[in-house]
DNA sequence: CGAATGCTTGACGGTACTCAAAGATTGTGG
DNA sequence: CCACAATCTTTGAGTACCGTCAAGCATTCG
């Protein structure tokens, strides 16, 4: 069986469907958990948020008094200095839990923001606690996705820090086409790519000039295929040798 | 009551010595906690173990069986790419928790080394889940800890992607004075400041003979000393400035 | 049809990298 | 105690990668 025999998990969720139905939850690539855990995260669980593409999800200035785990679609965390430039800090496909950084914050944190239209679970942050208190397993997951999250930021301060353009291009595609392929947005091998150049290029620390350069150059290079907001990998053992990125086999994520 | 007011920490420990005379946990940095906790944290501690300066602490292709505190000194995570290049994730100081990511991990993720001699206290990573399980409360801690990791990992994300060579190297004196003053490092103003340039360039992204020219240039405008291994900020505002970096007040950090 | 957004390309310049070699400092062994 | 090695810092020269500026093109949307 494989991730893309799965249903399509981009739906948006019929308003306020309960966890016992998640369309994430049945995908392999999260981690079964018994029923009461389920109701446990349900009863946690304070609503649905949708929200438009290219839109504000958190604001980079306050902390939002929720927390979310992103039900369908794409967005990413940034950072912005004074003076206007942007750094894509990482991705957020369907499953991924935001805004825990913040709980232990002095504030001024991180933005994020949806790159298509996106649906959210909402969480009281207020709660926190009570989650871990009654339920540490749940504590527990939850420390799961806090230290997988700072595995990327580090896979991705190595590319910013010290790949040249071209690396940091093949990269930053196998990370996210894999990502893609795991939760189920592979169709016929074409992964949803919603990004325009210029998330690439603040993703990547590069400028929005060199990085159309880069990313023309390897796909002329016949590398890989983007057409129309899909994206095929051609190439996946040059794409994987020339950004010296190699995915190991994954556990099954822990969802909120 | 300032903190470098408080004794030195970089002392070794008596060997064995019990948490309840832990010589970290009196600094106001660190979080107060009942005494029946520490003594929880006391039963999970497996040991102390000494390292010496520039040795290996986690190596960066095997999982620890351990888990670690920093109790005495300075170290760095790193990950090395497969032809040499390195990039520094991060530095250490007393208090903070390591190994944390590769339990949850896939194997491969990132190295621990010394630049001082360490001394650490040891837990046994197998006893994690007990740890959550019959104390929430310090599970809730660790992932304090590691939201607190990610969001240093992001801002040195920031630093690689989007600041030039000088931005860099006064975000990053800034960084690491600002962080030894909370846990009683800096004495009369000095900061010990044990890296030589080859960190700070593995640090930020830069190659070391730039990194050296921008140091040089950075002190020739006097707006910071390094006399033998201290760090002294002459123009604290200006380098925050520069590196457009402005730490707010922090809460007290717990301490495992 | 005009405006807005995003992609593409060329020209040019500068920041940062590489190569190379000379000081400076520290440690070590004869 | 000095000589020599090893490590780290410093400086210069030359280059290349990548950023900035500018403008043209394509597509979408109102």
């Amino acid at each position: 069986m494989r991730f893309d025999d799965y249903p399509a998990i981009a739906q948006p969720p019929r308003c306020a469907h309960p966890c016992e139905e998640c369309g994430l939850r049945g995908n392999p690539a999260f981690l079964q958990v018994p029923d009461d855990e389920v109701r446990t995260i349900e009863s946690f669980r304070s609503g649905t948020r949708v929200v438009d593409a290219g839109t504000s999800i958190v604001d980079e200035e306050r902390t939002a008094p929720q927390l979310f785990t992103l039900y369908s679609g794409w967005a990413f965390r940034f950072k912005t200095l004074s003076d206007g430039r942007r750094q894509i800090l990482g991705f957020l496909l369907p499953g991924d839990f935001i805004g825990l950084q913040d709980e232990f914050a002095d504030g001024h944190t991180h933005g994020v923001e949806a790159v298509t239209g996106v649906t959210l679970c909402t969480f009281e942050r207020s709660r926190l606690w009570e989650l871990f208190h009654t339920r540490p397993k749940l504590g527990y997951h939850i420390t799961w996705l806090a230290a997988r999250e700072e595995k990327m930021v580090d896979d991705n301060l190595v590319t910013a820090g010290r790949r040249n353009a071209a690396e940091r291009v093949a990269m930053l595609l196998m990370h996210l086409y894999r990502r893609a392929e795991r939760v189920g947005m592979v169709r016929d091998g074409w992964a949803e790519f919603p990004f325009n150049q210029q998330h690439i290029a603040d993703a990547l620390g590069l400028s929005l000039v060199h990085t159309n350069k880069t990313l023309r150059r390897l796909q002329h290079l016949g590398l890989y295929k983007l057409d129309n907001g899909w994206l095929r990998i051609m190439e996946p053992r040059a794409l994987e040798r020339l950004g010296d990125y190699f995915e190991r086999p994954l556990q099954p994520t822990p969802l909120i």
